[in-house]
DNA sequence: GCGTTTATCTTTCACGTTGGAAGAAACTGC
DNA sequence: GCAGTTTCTTCCAACGTGAAAGATAAACGC
């Protein structure tokens, strides 16, 4: 309910350890205000004072910085992908604390998949972090996800239909569980902890095997009445020499994403396999040509989010895409092209913040940006007692 | 400040006529609260009661509708074109109760063109409406537009630069000012009076000599960082064979404007003077070559249109072009191809609401916008005293 | 015709959140 | 050790809200 508390928390996040004075003007808060806030964000686990952290200096009472407390609660992610689930344990900056991945059982059954994925993620938390409270549970998937209803609709690789998620998770663990897509779950980790921190508007653009955008304008993801904005994988922003599987020409997804630039790259003869990590390897070892071709697909990826970028206009791009977050070059490609077509800076163009660890971010963001929405919403029982 | 007064009104806008119990349901708040709002809205002559408008025909007390009282207050509005100025006085139904014409004396002078504007548009009131209270002054205009700061950036035709309208215009006339441009004021319109009643998105593509959009996302116009958002003129949409005065090729401005394609019509034969109206009146009188020319434009519109609503997903678009609002035919093709081209159903696919009064209802929902996020800023001292 | 029933609207009161002001705390400088 | 300074906390009044009780105005039932 508390406004201040969520205004707080927030800027503790964005400006690391900060005195209750500093927080007070950096929120328009009265000092009074904050110090209620802090007291309640404390007394739940989620903050803690670090009076070490800042030394001061000046004259006057020392200031005390309050911190995120990072020791005492976790998030759990599922990230459901093509072949595995990644399943990880993130605290509450959204660093990954434990990450495993694990192959489906039966990739047909979302039921079996899901509920063996929160099993051993159970386990795994008993096992590695029996101290920290789970917090919640994020899922992050591919495709079209409704995340109001917890349900994925469409799952980008898997074929899954309509599939119930929440409402089976939370049944399954106890734990308050949020469903959203990829693309969204990155952008609002971006915003909390990543390159686009405390901005307002961001254009996320993912590029994998699915191809999705995020919209986030006045600090909130933009869902649409179907939860389908940012859908982008099939519009004409491709190349139009491409005929895509849904019977359209110069879809971007049949264009750029992973397997269909991979099954180009083969096609021309510049990998051996149709598999994109063999391209993006052969161009890590020093290969030419395929830096070349990495840097054609991120100025294509350029072109199409250009296009994007002038029309919303948001104060931040995001990229995430395996060559512009690996190979600088490709990432100065991009920049080059989305400069070169767009109203766009390059400085307001930028690859992922989060390296390997795209997915396990993706799938604790989910439920870490309701926290951050509501702080004072984590009234967990086990906690209150200790 | 009080929220509540604002979500009411806006709901009593929505519902016509609607009783105090009724409105207490539509708004989620307590009957305590609904009276409160209405009460200070009474008082500021912003809301009347309206006991026969709706006939109570049940049990129990007869309820007391209360509706928006359009004969208080009056909001001027200025729209800024290529020759002329329209001046308007509109009510907070965005009513139009008086339209005027002025050329501009010295188009290359803002100050003259504004002054003048405002002067006239002030004795247009004295003479005739003088018992309304003016609210405040919207100015609308096409091209890019800072409402934030008041300032015309870079007006569309007539070749302003950052012009300050607002200061300029608060000082001559005592009123408060604001300004936005074209696609955005008719967008808030759209959702205030229009199709979009209601809806928390909305995609407004706007066709004229001008071609721009307002993206609506959670109730509110999205900016972005320059006021830039939606400045879809030269986004790649259009034909690829037409060369922009820009340089670049397939721009949509240089593709489907009015001036462009009465151009394109005027050298393919079908008019013989390089006149929309031309066009469209030789469409209307019957002339089935003008009819599918306007239907060729409304597909060319119509395909742009659906890139952009596949990305932005939102609940309604809303089409302002002058073919697709006057022939039936024309708005039936633009639905189709939207269709054809996007996820979006025909039914959300709409032609503007506001017929031959666009440009003076842009120019007042600029204000009645403001109005309607907080009602109770409209402390006007000359009201208080009556 | 008069009390009962029903629904609308208003008033009263308690609650939660906020900012302002005063006070307590902790340190420097003289 | 005392003034000066800044940070943080406590107390209090203001505000907006919802719940509940009360007032009001009609139809209904006998």
């Amino acid at each position: 309910m508390s406004a201040a508390a969520s205004v707080v928390l927030g800027a503790v996040l964005r400006h690391g350890p900060i005195a209750r004075s500093a927080l007070a003007r950096a929120c328009g808060l009265s000092p009074a205000a904050v110090t209620r806030a802090c007291a309640a964000l404390s007394d739940l686990g989620l903050l803690v004072e670090v009076p070490e952290a800042v030394p001061y200096q000046g004259i006057g009472r020392p200031h005390v910085p309050v911190d995120i407390d990072t020791t005492r609660h976790v998030v759990a992610g599922i990230h459901v992908a093509h072949l595995h689930c990644t399943l990880t344990l993130v605290d509450l900056r959204g660093g990954v604390l434990v990450r495993r991945e694990i192959p489906h059982g039966t990739p047909d059954d979302p039921h079996e998949v899901l509920t063996t994925a929160a099993d051993q993620l159970l386990a795994l938390h008993a096992e590695r972090l029996p101290g920290h409270i789970p917090i919640g549970l994020g899922v992050a998937a591919g495709g079209w996800v409704d995340p109001a209803h917890g349900v994925i609709v469409r799952h980008a690789s898997l074929g899954w239909r309509d599939t119930e998620v929440r409402d089976l998770l939370t049944a399954r663990t106890g734990l308050p569980v949020r469903v959203d897509s990829h693309a969204r779950a990155l952008a609002r980790a971006e915003q909390l902890f990543g390159a686009a921190r405390g901005r307002e508007s961001l254009l996320h653009l993912f590029v994998g095997n699915v191809v999705g955008a995020a919209i986030v304008t006045g600090g909130a993801a933009h869902l649409g009445p179907r939860a389908a904005a940012g859908d982008v994988a099939h519009l004409a922003l491709g190349d139009p020499a491409v005929t895509c599987a849904c019977g359209k020409r110069g879809c971007l997804e049949a264009t750029v994403s992973d397997r269909a630039w991979a099954t180009r790259a083969f096609r021309a003869g510049v990998i051996s396999r149709p598999l994109i990590f063999d391209l993006v390897d052969a161009a890590l070892a020093g290969s030419a040509e395929a830096k070349a071709n990495l840097a054609e697909r991120a100025r294509l990826v350029g072109r199409a989010a250009a296009v994007l970028f002038d029309f919303l206009d948001p104060e931040v791009l995001v990229v995430t895409e395996l060559g512009t977050n690996r190979l600088p070059s490709c990432a100065a490609a991009l920049r080059d092209e989305v400069a070169a077509m767009s109203r766009a800076s390059g400085d307001v163009v930028l690859a992922s913040s989060f390296g390997e660890d795209v997915l396990a971010v993706a799938a604790g963001a989910v439920q870490l940006d309701a926290l951050y929405a509501d702080p004072l919403s984590i009234r967990n029982p086990v906690w209150q007692g200790v």
